[in-house]
DNA sequence: ATGGCTGCAAACACTTTGCATCGGC
DNA sequence: GCCGATGCAAAGTGTTTGCAGCCAT
């Protein structure tokens, strides 16, 4: 999904183009897999005014128009990306490191043959990384 | 992980064989896919003195012994299952559907090759089975 | 100007924790 | 009998919602 195609696209779907959708999406784009608390911080650097109850409802509205995706990372709250080709979350359970890898088979025609017609893909792997595995003493997450 | 070897799996790790913990397991063996909720409800209906908490506790104790997993499935909560083969979680997103299906590649090898040492696997396509795509009216989760 | 969007605070759903009691070993 | 496990209720997270005022169109 191409940043600068957003205002078109929220207007086309009869939703405002605001600065606190404008400033999240900036954000969004500039830092992968951040939570919504991270958003919120990032956010309230540049607008000190915004709401986190906003910062919620534009991550809902942006995922319900399949802008972005959600996913776990390994921890139970929700981490959110701008949608991409179907990929493989690599996450270290140490430090926290995130590295996306395309998956490596037909995720579609994969489902296609069980009978489903594939939406969404949520795919992570927890481990531990190189660098956690050399240095076992504690490197916390970043 | 086999059922029948769980009492003498506790022990060793120095924990005690509860009524409590009994009753869970063979309730997660039972009924994969079930969340915290489905589980005490169940657990409920044969020990009715049972507290949401001891759920939550055994559960937590399980998932850090690598008897069980747990995976979102579609959804903003947890859902546990014994622990085994990887595989992918179909997921119905209109009835809640889900089937398990061996991962086509391997897992370790992949993340070995990109310098993790994979630990867990949780990979969920979320889409719309068969059924619910011939009556699209409402069938909802069951 | 109008209706959607925002900030704030209160409400919610899920999960964890403190404490007195209970029960495996 | 000891100490871990349980039940209950209270506290914690992360997320959603009600409402009055604001601002994009």
């Amino acid at each position: 999904m191409d940043r600068a195609s957003m205002p078109a696209r929220l207007r086309a779907e009869g939703k405002r183009v605001t600065r606190e959708r404008e400033l999240l999406l900036d954000i969004i784009v500039a830092n992968p897999h951040l939570d919504a608390t991270e958003i919120f911080e990032r956010a309230r650097g540049v607008n000190p005014r915004i709401g986190l109850a906003t910062v919620y409802r534009t991550l809902r509205l942006l995922e319900t128009l399949d802008v972005i995706d959600s996913s776990g990372l390994g921890e139970d709250h929700s981490h959110y990306e701008m949608r991409q080709e179907d990929h493989v979350h690599l996450v270290c359970s140490e430090c926290g490191a995130v590295l996306d890898v395309t998956v490596p088979f037909d995720v579609r025609a994969f489902g296609r043959r069980r009978g489903f017609d594939v939406r969404q893909t949520r795919f992570e792997l927890v481990g531990v990384c190189d660098k956690c595995r050399a240095e076992p003493h504690g490197g916390r997450r970043p």
